[in-house]
DNA sequence: GTCTATAAGGTGATAGAC
DNA sequence: GTCTATCACCTTATAGAC
């Protein structure tokens, strides 16, 4: 009842409930194609099915905007990570955050994409927060090439350079991924892993 | 003496010969630092000293202006890397590859940032001459791998995956490198070297 | 070659009507 | 909760003076 309520076709009248969501979908979508600096809110507003005063029930300004994105994104992502069981061995543990990080990123492709674009539109306060959460999730790869380092399993020269090259490399699928393409999401899991496995090892 | 009238300082007046790369240089500056959307021609003025109107004497227009930046960066790079001589093994040209990309892209790193980030304010004309000089670029690397897959020193499971991994971790060290770190430009080509090294080997 | 002035239109954000 | 109207300002690009 409740739903076929919200659901109604309805050009006037109170939206509450629906209405920031959609905001924030409507500019996570927007922001990801054109770019920050290039969305007007008249634009968001249009995509929405609202006017531009109406925006602002829902945030305060647009850069509040963006950030929202990029700090629930993060936070959604460590959650995401932290929330499965981790194996007990490196190279496993290895092999899970690689599988993890890439079928993550490719399900959740706008969100990836303005994490690294929009970085420099946030004011120095809220680039300041989500360097934080960033740097947080890197740390949870550079724990483990550390432990498989320590036990003998790996030879890295480097590993924290090792964690920012292993990020950047499966960063890079969602450049050129396609569905339907010559290789499956699984396929792409599996030989960075095999890349990756090879790299690390003693 | 034509050097030192050049140099002069001269608020009015004409600067023919200097005003138009001294645009395209303020243009790659303040686009690589606050983006192409939120840079106004009234800025990149500002910073070369002249009004407005005059910038319409060296560009067409503001996309123009981007899409000289990007054409050139891509066409240098293509023309530095022909330039060196080519090793005659596929694991040496890997090897001169790698230490090149990562040299080269620390030695632009304005150039190298927006040719990344600014792909998608090209116009759709544009943007295919420049994605045909990436896809040149990259498929002097994807040579190498199938050269070196060929004669059995490589083992990788798509030639085409490696090719983009690679670039895309070799990438990745723009993001995160700064001159006087923990680490030397030298020791950051090699240590990447030496995990794609192992990742490739049979 | 460069300047000033201007055209035509877009910007983020807010006030007050309903 | 949403809309309309508005503020003060910025935008790209061009015309014509010098």
């Amino acid at each position: 009842m409740f739903i076929y309520f919200a659901l109604m076709a309805r050009p006037k009248g109170s939206n509450a409930e629906i209405t920031g969501p959609r905001i924030r979908a409507a500019a996570l979508r927007l922001f990801a194609r054109d770019g920050y600096a290039a969305v007007s809110m008249r634009q968001i507003a249009a995509e929405v099915g609202v006017q531009v005063g109406a925006l602002y029930l829902y945030t305060s300004d647009k850069q509040t905007l963006l950030f929202d994105l990029l700090d629930g994104h993060m936070r959604d992502l460590i959650a995401a990570y932290d929330a499965q069981p981790l194996p007990g061995d490196p190279i496993d543990q290895t092999a899970h955050f690689v599988r993890f990080h890439i079928r993550r990123n490719l399900e959740h492709p706008a969100a990836v994409f303005l994490s690294y674009m929009e970085l420099r539109n946030l004011t120095p306060e809220n680039f300041a927060v989500i360097e934080a959460l960033r740097r947080g999730y890197e740390d949870r790869l550079a724990r483990i090439l550390a432990d498989g380092q320590a036990s003998g399993q790996f030879a890295v020269a480097d590993v924290r350079l090792a964690t920012m090259a292993i990020i950047a490399m499966l960063n890079g699928v969602n450049t050129w991924f396609r569905d339907g393409g010559r290789l499956t999401r699984s396929e792409v899991e599996e030989i960075h892993w095999d890349m990756i496995r090879k790299a690390l090892a003693a």
